[in-house]
DNA sequence: ACCTGAACACCGTTCAAGT
DNA sequence: ACCTGAACACCGTTCAAGT
């Protein structure tokens, strides 16, 4: 906090990184202004000064968090082209997000109808949503089905299904882990899509 | 609101009506308890004699809500036997329900961890998601995959995050349907895990 | 310019008092 | 017993005042 009066890079900084460890630490129910202003040693009125509301402040938080999640997935999609394989370092890349921030967020609806948002905190967003679902469609395009936005649709849909899952407390009724359902998925989806192909 | 004093069954139905219609006319935001009780008819604290918190009244009405639903797909259930139509049946219903609930609640989650729901509604809760599976396990069963519960999971993922991406504002974006992509998912998943029981 | 923090608004919840 | 509604607690947001 050695921060100075009138930083406004590192204190906009602090402020993201105290929030950060404050979701981390206690969720989303401890991510309050008012210990977001006390943690980064500034007053509350400061706060809003740098983020509007508290959503812009959760938005920023997201687009670090995909930006993050991509240079992770980076190096794996560029040398990995078995669909299958594809399907689940997405998957479970994503599974990481969502645990942090995918029940009150959503990659997707961030983008729509928030044109309240600093633009550059959309346009952060916006490139890493493009690079995940690029990355996604790699698998599409490996198996080369007949309906392939259709086919996005719908592997999107079990990722984001598959992460809820097994974020919520009801996983742990199950005797599964997340590799051994995420696989498993993988293996039936994209046999599901060839044999599509095939019918066509 | 001809309810007469004292009449706490009628009171109490009462109060269930109101949160439904001001659930569906505003969402969840507008389900507030001021306005739950000016729409009954009785004081703020009166709605607290019936439900303890916020939280219970909305499980009550979830409860319900799964009733009905159960209710409509009933006899689909019982005569359709096509896998791939079943899927579609039981997703589309859900949908709805998760519409209005989803959202917020989660069918499963709501059984774990909350002791402190009342016991009736814990009961109705647990009786309604029971039959929703048992629908589910009919797709599964009538393809006969190797590892039925594995494919439940992802079966209900699916069906969880397609409801998800119609229900939120992004579906928008998409040039198809509902009918269309559940029906492209349930098409490639009976596929897919068909064909997963053939290698075993 | 940047920062402060008391004050406001809103809403879930409680409880002493009413019938 | 059942119901009332003022009061409390909490937290996002604002804004006149400080440096």
């Amino acid at each position: 906090m050695a921060t100075k009066w009138g930083d406004r890079e590192a204190r906009r900084s602090d402020i993201l990184r105290v929030s950060r460890e404050l979701l981390r630490e206690n969720g989303l129910a401890a991510l309050q202004m008012r210990e977001v202003a006390r943690s980064a040693g500034i007053a509350l009125g400061t706060v809003y000064t740098y983020f509007p509301t508290k959503e812009s402040l959760y938005a920023a938080m997201y687009a670090e968090r995909l930006d993050r999640m991509l240079t992770e997935l980076e190096p794996a999609l560029e040398t990995q082209t078995d669909p299958e394989e594809l399907f689940v370092i997405v998957a479970t890349s994503y599974r990481d997000v969502y645990a942090e921030y995918g029940k009150d967020l959503d990659i997707l609806s961030v983008l729509e109808g928030r044109p309240e948002l600093d633009p550059a905190v959309r346009a952060q967003l916006a490139a890493s949503t493009i690079q995940v679902f690029a990355g996604l469609r790699k698998v599409i395009d490996g198996v080369a089905v007949g309906q392939p936005d259709l086919a996005m649709t719908v592997l999107w849909s079990t990722i984001t299904g598959l992460a809820n899952h097994f974020t919520s407390i009801r996983h742990e009724l199950h005797t599964y882990t997340w590799d051994e359902t995420v696989r498993f998925a993988a293996r039936g989806l994209v046999r599901g899509f060839i044999t599509e192909r095939q019918t066509q």
